[in-house]
DNA sequence: AGCCTCTTGTGAACTTATGCACAAGGTGTC
DNA sequence: GACACCTTGTGCATAAGTTCACAAGAGGCT
């Protein structure tokens, strides 16, 4: 199988959840782990697993299983894990300090190095060890510190203006949660997570149960 | 068109961004939109608009587009949003508390009408108008405030507790937060928003291009 | 060695989702 | 009323993703 030749998206969405399952293994102990452990883990079906994985090369064992550190290694290798990619908050409201703070950010290699605010209150500051810096600073910061990865935590009002910001700086990846559509040239990804989305979701299934049970 | 006649999940998550889209429509005034402006509105394309639409029924104009109200109207009945869901966050952490506070969830019919925490300190407490109570208070809290949809925003090893929990109390509808996979009966519907994945998401496209540049 | 058991890797069927392209059917103008 | 102009709704082609099912190996036991 022609290793990184094109892994489908789907698969790449799935692979940070068999990273995260493999954490169940500790490091330096052989130990080895079937699709179907695997799949438990990360909570999807075995077929998929296999199917998944056999996109990264053929690294299993017939009959065996996949040997755990082995696998770990492949998988962070193909997403790139090894490399530390710095990111910016910005917009340190309730959910921008929650994010600085957010210790799974570090842990797996998006150390939150910077955050921008327009509180002249909080300009200056350090909050949880994160600087805050004005706006306006923005692209100096980038630039000086090297940050990947720009998180749009602003009032919905200033997303469209700090996403320009970021791009103009040369980030070419974005998280935001505001919920607006940005626009932003086509290099630039931009993943959007909308928390009251994913509750309307929710909602939706609520209300056809509700109305499968009335009837 | 079959009005509801089993609308496909990909349509059900774009749904919410159509209403949020309809937004620029200020309520009371006549107007209409097209599916090309309707889907520069939502950040999608004008195909998959109209195809989305027509699962609800046929409420468009050919030749003119949709009214904006009426549309608005359709799509609320659709997802439900008429209804008012009361939702309990677990955990009340830097994310918990960010989230209690997010002014999107009441704005959109589900208010965070309590929360559970661990720390004696908080327990009793009112956080930005959300009382606080005890995790073994979750079973009372959902039955007395008619909690439909429960947030885990705990730390990973109490996640699964906390999801057994609020199925015991009767929730089906759960947004975690956290970096586990949570197991619940079939009929309980668990979407999972895991922060770091959705950053290494990005990494992976980072780690990518920059392979791509570089040969 | 031969056989049995186990689990991978994958071809192939199937389901779901996307996007194109155009006919159908409105509106407004002359 | 006829014609030109829009924009929807949808049949169809294509793409993407999922699942099944099984042959191809690998390991261990007698």
């Amino acid at each position: 199988m022609a290793p990184l030749g094109r892994i489908p998206e789907a698969t790449v969405a799935r692979l940070p959840l068999y990273l995260r399952g493999l954490d169940a293994f500790p490091v330096g102990v052989t130990a080895t782990v079937s699709s179907d452990e695997l799949a438990d883990l990360a909570g999807v079906n075995a077929a998929k697993v296999r199917k998944d994985l056999s996109h990264l090369g053929t690294y299993g064992t017939r009959g065996v299983g996949y040997d755990a550190t082995f696998l770990r290694f492949q998988i962070s290798q193909a997403l790139g894990v090894a490399n530390v990619w710095p990111v910016v908050v910005c917009g340190m409201g309730n959910l921008g300090r929650a994010l600085a703070n957010h210790t799974g950010f570090t842990d797996r290699g998006f150390p939150v190095v910077a955050a921008t605010d327009s509180d002249p209150d909080k300009i200056g500051t350090v909050v949880d060890g994160v600087p805050v810096h004005a706006p306006g600073e923005l692209g100096d910061i980038v630039r000086r510190l090297d940050v990947a990865i720009g998180v749009i935590s602003t009032p919905a009002e200033a997303a469209q203006g700090t996403a320009d910001a970021l791009v103009a700086a040369g980030v070419t990846s974005i998280m935001s949660f505001t919920p607006t559509v940005l626009s932003a040239p086509d290099e630039v990804e931009i993943r959007s997570v909308d928390l009251a989305t994913e509750l309307q979701i929710l909602g939706f299934h609520l209300h056809r149960d509700r109305i499968a049970g009335d009837s």
